[in-house]
DNA sequence: CAGGATCCCGTACGATACTG
DNA sequence: CAGTATCGTACGGGATCCTG
């Protein structure tokens, strides 16, 4: 998502690391909003996957996109990427004690979203009976 | 950010806020994973403000995208406009108290992502060099 | 002062095809 | 099975100008 891109554009003096320092919000969505993200994280707390297990839990998902994701989530030390030398490949992939620190964060924001949307349809009745009839 | 985008039109039959209601953690992104709408939501935790007071708190944001997030954070209910029939004219936000639930996830944001930062210089300490020294 | 109208651009994402 | 390469697209965001 590269939300503060701009901003860490601005001074191009400041170390990127030492720039995030100062906007930890800005970095954790940066890890987490992308698209496919929270089905990673969400599929890796469940335990260990495989690649192709992935691929099968998060219908749609592009194998290029996947790789993508993860290849981010392991520089940022948030995953692990474990390669088994064998033919055919076999690699895996595990959260890692960092990467376990991201539960409460989707916690609360599953938390939060729920709320906030059963109010949506409290203020919207027009909105409910569009589906509920 | 619209994270759920694709997967919102993978069956047009299904009302968005139907689809909504099952990912709210998506939905909560949605609200708050935009580039600047953090510090907007910042900004008026601490009080109500008038947009030019919004453009200055925030340097570096273009008129239209503030407008832009603005109408969608009003549009889901987090914040409310208020206008003054005045000239010069006179347009004040304020937070609605479904946006004050956001609070709580800004809170975690911040202090997981300092918690995840601070690893990350644990685990290179070349980085740190680049700018300690 | 608030914010709409245009034009432009980078990039995240997607579809497809291809390798070891 | 896991991953790369290529090409194409949509959209968020930015710059600038203009109006009531």
């Amino acid at each position: 998502m590269n939300i503060n891109k701009s901003c860490s554009n601005h001074d191009s003096n400041h170390p990127k690391q030492q720039f995030d320092q100062n906007y930890p919000i800005e970095y954790t969505i940066d890890l987490i909003g992308s698209k496919w993200s929270i089905g990673i994280l969400r599929e890796l707390l469940n335990g260990n996957r495989r690649t192709h297990q992935l691929t099968k839990a998060l219908p749609g998902i592009s194998s290029k996109i996947l790789t993508l994701r993860l290849r981010t989530l392991e520089k940022h030390g948030i995953i692990q990427r474990k390669v088994y030398p064998e033919i055919p490949p076999h690699v895996e992939y595990s959260l890692t004690e960092k990467g376990r620190e991201l539960q409460p964060v989707i916690a609360i924001l599953k938390q939060v979203g729920q709320r906030l949307l059963s109010q949506e349809d409290a203020f919207c009745p027009l909105k409910m009976n569009a589906k509920v009839t």
